[in-house]
DNA sequence: ACAAATTGTTTGGTCATTCAATCAAAGCCA
DNA sequence: TGGCTTTGATTGAATGACCAAACAATTTGT
């Protein structure tokens, strides 16, 4: 069983570098929430980063999974007959869902982004990751603006920095103190955006 | 000289901090780039948290008193004759200024929250921090939603909450990859909430 | 003298990684 | 079927290094 013993030993990762952090785990720690020996985590992944990249991966599947349940996929193209705002406004309700769901997530995500600051490997991970979702976001994006009546200044992809960054800082408020109101937070995005990307064609007026 | 030997402790340990990171730094490595006995690191500092945090205040400071300088304060009030949207896209500004010139203490800030996520006093340090900086742009939004047209939805502090997480998201993703544009994105977000905060009264059409 | 500042070492512990040894399974040959 | 071997899986201890914090001793300033 060796497949399983290598999954086991993810799947203890993930739990353990979420309730304890990534600095604050040690090998032998996750060895022993997989009930194995501690030798044993050396064998599967050569360093600690891999496991930590590893157990993102794997704490990744089901949100993934969720989201081509519903139709999206983080890599695949936009499906072209829908309706680009109706994946914007899906989106949006989506981000809210997932931050009640996969909270450990986020917050094993947040740790990989400090530890990715001063460590090359992990800082190469940080930044597939982050350029993964912030082109999700851009393809939407994209759509949205062919359809606008009056044309944005900004660039798709700047839009979608700014958006995918703001999700993401919201995630880190809602993390880092639990009372804040994150839904709250992203209606108001969502209410900008939409409110910005549905604005009427400028009938006078100066240029600027 | 103990207060000229606590201030060089402080900032040797931001040049520190700020190249090599939190958890790669040691109270040796500190002591030594301020040229002081390893003691004496813990005879001002009692844990290395309180040292974190004392060099977080100190890095904040030049950024504190360029903000000062341009009539703005973090904690005081907003001025009453000036036009909140002036205040708006000059803070937009002096974001985008703020990472050229500040982009070790924003790097520091990022290591600081990766640390705050699993140490209860680094979090309340973290906490502090962001709820400052969040009622500050929720003074700014406020004041801009009493000029406007037509009223938004959302609350003055939900907007701040998606318009500061936005900018630490950029600057997130300016830190993770320097090829990252930032200004593009800030000036995208700038757009965004300007034509929202600019928007025409609603003359027809059903609620929504 | 007295207190504060400063030194440099010790303490007590942690941890990632390595390694030699054991175990299990699967093939191979008679 | 039964012994033999090889390979991979698994163990648990050892290695080697690091570090925050505590401490006793020394210096400095008043």
């Amino acid at each position: 069983m060796p497949d399983q013993t290598k999954e086991r030993i993810v799947d203890a990762a993930y739990r353990t570098l979420v309730k304890r952090g990534y600095h604050e785990t040690g090998m032998k720690d996750i060895a022993a929430e997989a009930g194995v020996a501690p030798g044993l985590a050396h064998y599967y992944f050569e360093t600690k980063e891999d496991l930590l990249v590893a157990a993102i991966e794997h704490g990744c599947q089901p949100l993934m999974r969720a989201w081509e349940a519903a139709g999206v996929s983080l890599s695949g193209p936009m499906p072209e007959d829908a309706d680009p705002m109706m994946f914007a406004r899906m989106g949006f309700e989506l981000a809210k869902e997932e931050l009640k769901s996969y909270g450990g997530l986020f917050l094993l995500t947040f740790d990989m982004f400090g530890v990715g600051l001063h460590n090359p490997k992990i800082a190469s991970a940080v930044r597939i990751f982050i350029e993964e979702r912030r082109a999700f976001v851009a393809r939407i994006t994209q759509a949205v603006i062919v359809g606008m009546a009056e044309p944005p200044l900004a660039s798709a992809g700047a839009f979608a920095a700014a958006i995918w960054g703001s999700l993401h800082g919201i995630y880190l408020q809602k993390v880092m103190d639990p009372e804040f109101d994150a839904e709250a937070a992203i209606d108001a995005l969502s209410e900008m955006t939409i409110a910005f990307a549905t604005r009427p064609r400028r009938t006078s007026g100066t240029e600027g």
